[in-house]
DNA sequence: AATGAATGAGTGTTCATTCAT
DNA sequence: AATGAATGAACACTCATTCAT
């Protein structure tokens, strides 16, 4: 009676079957991940943070409320998540983009024009500014949130721009001169300034002009237009 | 024992005289109105319109709930009267002070330095900031409010920067080719996002060399500068 | 024009009438708490405190939660507020009857029939060790919680058989080399020991009987009956 | 392409075993068994039974839900297995110790022995009680439960010491005029009402000196010593 | 006009249990 | 038998607003 080689086998495929496969794919939970942020994000664009409940997410996500706190802990960890992941992607394909390009004031000039032609490219510019700027006020009452944000604009957004402009002191192409700390604190001060008025305005805000505007005021500062003044003469 | 035939007559009486004439004059309901105005901001500022509550409120200006709402019929209410009474003071303060200045360049230059030293003359500054944001952010998701503030914004704010610039134009002081709507929507834009970055990151964000650099970039593009460097030679 | 005078009478008065009258007296929200704290009492007697709801006590008391909370701060404030209640009357009544009974072997035998008639004479008692037990092992995993009852404990209830214990001995009636601090303890822990069996089984726990065998066992050992023995041999 | 039949038939062989064989044997189940109710058991120590989770209990067995779920229908279940298995193995353990101890009175003696020590010899004693005595309170609110709880404690605990005394009174070791069902039930009244206190006050409570006190009451009692006192006098 | 107790719908979060895989 | 994602009813608690006094 038996075969215990094939038993062996057979118990052996069993237990393989039951024990290590993954009841659902590390893509799929991924998946899921991003449909709740997906659809958090627009319930915040929607409505601001504090009034979206997790029920509007629920609602719009099609999940339930258990299902999406297997997934986020809280509330505010959507929120976060949300920020990194949106951080993370917007400021990678910037800086994809800008390692092709070979000059500092080239490099300079298409941050500008990409910033100016959001409006128009990018439909969702608008809540993105939004939720965005909403989601940083907040932080400024939670210490924990501010430092992980101020950390994030720093080393990010601010390294970002203070890079290019050392590069292009280094390459002659900016002034000595500039103060590359205090330009790219200036710099995202006026984009997102910008950008603000334009979140909360929306159309009846002129953002593709009065960025170009910027843009040029900006180019103007670390250029070196004024020596090159100097020089005409 | 008592006098009942009197006591009716006084209650009678009483009760007449609060229907009819108001026991309390204008400006003691003005004063009221205010004090439930401050109260109000210290709170927004301190936690955020969403998370202030009214008993905050209560709490801190030391009336009965009730009261307050003989006075205002919401919370949100509180935070309209607050930003309509802030943005007339403010402005009204301006305005006094540009009359006194005879030139354009010089009343944009006053203006300007105003800002670079709100950070260390007001120290409210911050917050004031922050309470103002946070309800324009509210204000994009009530159409309300959102005409409320952008009219606002155009007939006071940028129409203020637009005279002086086109008093500039007619004088000769400022360039005939500025488009004085644009750089007036861009003029807020700038000081609005400098003040944003300041009123979240607090002390970490140099907000007077910021503003200091903005207010030069902005002179510098509006002034003939071009036609001085030619006058220069 | 006008009457001064009057009007400033009246003002005051008025005044005077706004201000001064508390809407509702003071008797008024001690029976609220009152009330509350019966109900509250009921629940956790008939569930258990972490089984019963809020929405329990909202639906048997009648009142809104909005009510409750503002008499309470939290499920855990009913139960301790519950408590010193319970203790405070307890122990008081005990301490009343006890100051009239002139010796200290008399105040032991009374107390020992107080809690052998408790099941008989009070309807509430085994609900009340019940919801006083779960309360107790509820504190032994909340550090705050343990050292309010365990203060509680040893400050009124053990201080309460301490006492007269060395009053005993003072006077001779207990036997000098008696160990006041652990009779005291023993005391309450066989009371309770008794007290919970009979909250957990009821009326098929022979209460009585077996609280007048405990009874008449602490008594022989707190007598100086043994020493009569040893003396005896 | 692959070979349907044989896939057919190889499903179908597995399905097939699982359902006709058991693939793990009895022993296994019973490991498994035994390895999720000492998780719970720590879980309900640390925790209380109320507030600990299956989660907690999934975490800190390594094991699945759904496996748990596989060998205990609910979390009360584990709890009725779980109090089961305690009473039958220290009951177990006692009855073994004490047959093989000749005279009535030393088995007494022995056992209260046992229970002085058991806080210094047993690190998991304070848990054991906390647990013991939570599942017993949440027990009068279960009718079943509280019947197979007071079934237990009648034929198993209380019949122990019934045994022993009646045997002690056979012998001439202990008053013939003992109530042994009374005594029977006091004992364990007065073990478990010590024992309660040390779960809950835990080293701040004298537990050994209480214990042995106790013990020394309860032998006192149970002893001839009374009748010699008749006999004295 | 003033009071503050009362209201109750709504909030984020938990968790025993189920069930498709 | 094993997995762990999904479920959704509960939960304690909040708070803008109302209204009897």
């Amino acid at each position: 009676m038996g075969q215990p080689f094939l038993d062996g086998i057979f118990n052996f495929a069993i237990m393989r079957m039951i024990k290590v496969a993954p009841i659902v794919s590390r893509e799929y939970k991924e998946k899921m991940k991003k449909k709740i942020m997906e659809t958090a994000f627009l319930c915040f664009a929607e409505k601001g943070f504090q009034v979206a409940t997790m029920d509007d997410i629920v609602k719009n996500s099609g999940m339930s409320k258990g299902a999406i706190y297997n997934y986020f802990k809280s509330k505010d960890d959507i929120y976060i998540a949300l920020m990194e992941e949106r951080t993370k992607t917007s400021i990678g394909q910037l800086k994809d983009k800008l390692s092709a390009i070979p000059s500092a004031k080239k490099q300079m000039e298409f941050l500008l024009n990409v910033y100016s032609l959001q409006a128009e490219k990018n439909p969702e510019w608008q809540n993105n500014i939004r939720v965005h700027i909403e989601f940083w006020l907040q932080s400024s009452r939670d210490e924990k949130l501010k430092l992980l944000l101020e950390k994030r604009m720093k080393e990010i957004y601010q390294q970002l721009i203070f890079d290019i402009l050392e590069e292009g002191k280094r390459t002659g192409e900016f002034s000595k001169s500039l103060d590359s700390t205090l330009i790219s604190i200036l710099f995202w001060s006026i984009i997102d300034g910008i950008s603000t008025y334009y979140g909360v305005m929306k159309d009846d805000y002129p953002y593709r002009k009065v960025m170009e505007k910027a843009g040029e005021m900006i180019l103007k500062e670390i250029n070196h237009k004024s020596e090159y003044h100097k020089e005409d003469i």
